[in-house]
DNA sequence: TGTAATTGTTAACCAGAGCTAACTCTCGAA
DNA sequence: TTCGAGAGTTAGCTCTGGTTAACAATTACA
């Protein structure tokens, strides 16, 4: 339950620097995200007790298996959207990611179902 | 510059009540918004402050010239975007007015003018 | 292998936006 | 006309999510 859309933000990113790279370094957290590193260390031992990520201190930031799902839903949602922006919109890849990236935390389940159907409809893959 | 997200709810409410009943009351704000009686008081003053908002102590409260341009600024956002996902998604309108309630505080520029394109592309009218 | 640069942590602080409790003011009805 | 209910305010608190400054650990490499 990382609840606040802030958490949300930390811990995609987490998800999308240990896809390309097998694990999260806090400063490239803090880079990615503009925020100091005190913050991400502060985020960090949150999600840590959470049981969302595993770290040691000084030491590389992989997920929990509950992590992992949670940021995969949450990535999944940012895809949804960033496609149903640049499909309906014709938004570039990077305005739409922009946006969607804003939306993915606030919108309801009833407008994501919708989202998905939208893809669907159109031909677009919805995973 | 009412700058926050927060604070362009506060000013779009005042908008919405002006538009219904001539001026606002803080009673009616507070309902509206489900926050306390006390936190629209800040707000209140807040607004004051910057100059967007005529209101003496005990008193109602109405938009000042640069207060109604910013709130109807943001109304008319909220409107697009309920067009846009209503026709889009075939969302209803109270599920539209929902989710555009959140997003309309965070869109790009960009993407504001997309959806204008969308709805002239569609016969929506777009004021 | 010793040291400088990089990375991570801790402590102390700040601002925004909310809350409750306790109050003051206003205004309509008896 | 007065008084009580409803509306608005004030004071003081909390929580979230950031910050900087100072320090500790790690790493890279000369």
């Amino acid at each position: 339950m990382s609840s606040t859309e802030s958490m949300e933000m930390y811990l995609e990113t987490v998800y999308v620097l240990e896809k390309n790279h097998g694990h999260a370094h806090s400063v490239d957290i803090a880079n990615r995200l503009g925020v100091s590193k005190p913050s991400v260390t502060k985020a960090m031992n949150y999600l840590k007790d959470k049981g969302l990520i595993l770290k040691e201190n000084y030491g590389t930031i992989t997920l929990t298996h509950e992590g992992r799902k949670l940021s995969e839903n949450i990535y999944s949602k940012h895809k949804l959207i960033s496609r149903y922006l640049a499909h309906s919109l014709n938004l570039s890849e990077a305005e739409a990611a922009t946006n969607a990236c804003k939306m993915e935390h606030v919108l309801t389940d009833t407008m994501l179902d919708a989202i998905c159907r939208y893809l669907r409809d159109n031909d677009i893959s919805c995973e």
